[in-house]
DNA sequence: GCTTTGACACTAA
DNA sequence: CTTAGTGCCAAAG
């Protein structure tokens, strides 16, 4: 089993990012899962300190039971974002089920 | 090169 | 529903 290339890593979740429509979200395992590792919180951390806010969507990245996750500018900015982008939050939590989550098919 | 940290996930009770 | 415990991967110290 190859593990994800450490340069490559956060290249990776970047671009998977950039890939989920509007009005969608994905969770840290789905990335972690596109990457081919299980470094759900590696990716995370890769978000964390790349925090390209404006370059990538961060804030569509959420935890897979729901949660908006946590944010480096704080959840509660995540979620206005989110609801910005037509996704329904509430109390920190996803309103909808399931979530809209976006596939990485390609 | 080992230890700690972190925007998580899952199972059991 | 909540709490506790374990596993996961990569970056930073």
């Amino acid at each position: 089993m190859k593990k994800c290339d450490p340069k490559d890593f956060e290249e990776r979740c970047l671009e998977l990012l950039l890939k989920i429509p509007i009005g969608k979200v994905t969770t840290y395992k789905e990335i972690a899962h596109a990457l081919g590792c299980r470094g759900y919180r590696a990716v995370g951390q890769s978000l964390n300190r790349n925090k390209k806010l404006i370059s990538v969507p961060c804030h569509r990245v959420v935890k897979s039971n729901g949660e908006v996750g946590g944010y480096a500018l704080g959840k509660n900015e995540k979620i206005g974002l989110l609801l910005q982008e037509g996704v329904l939050v509430d109390g920190g939590r996803i309103s909808k089920w399931p979530l809209p989550m976006h596939r990485f098919s390609d």
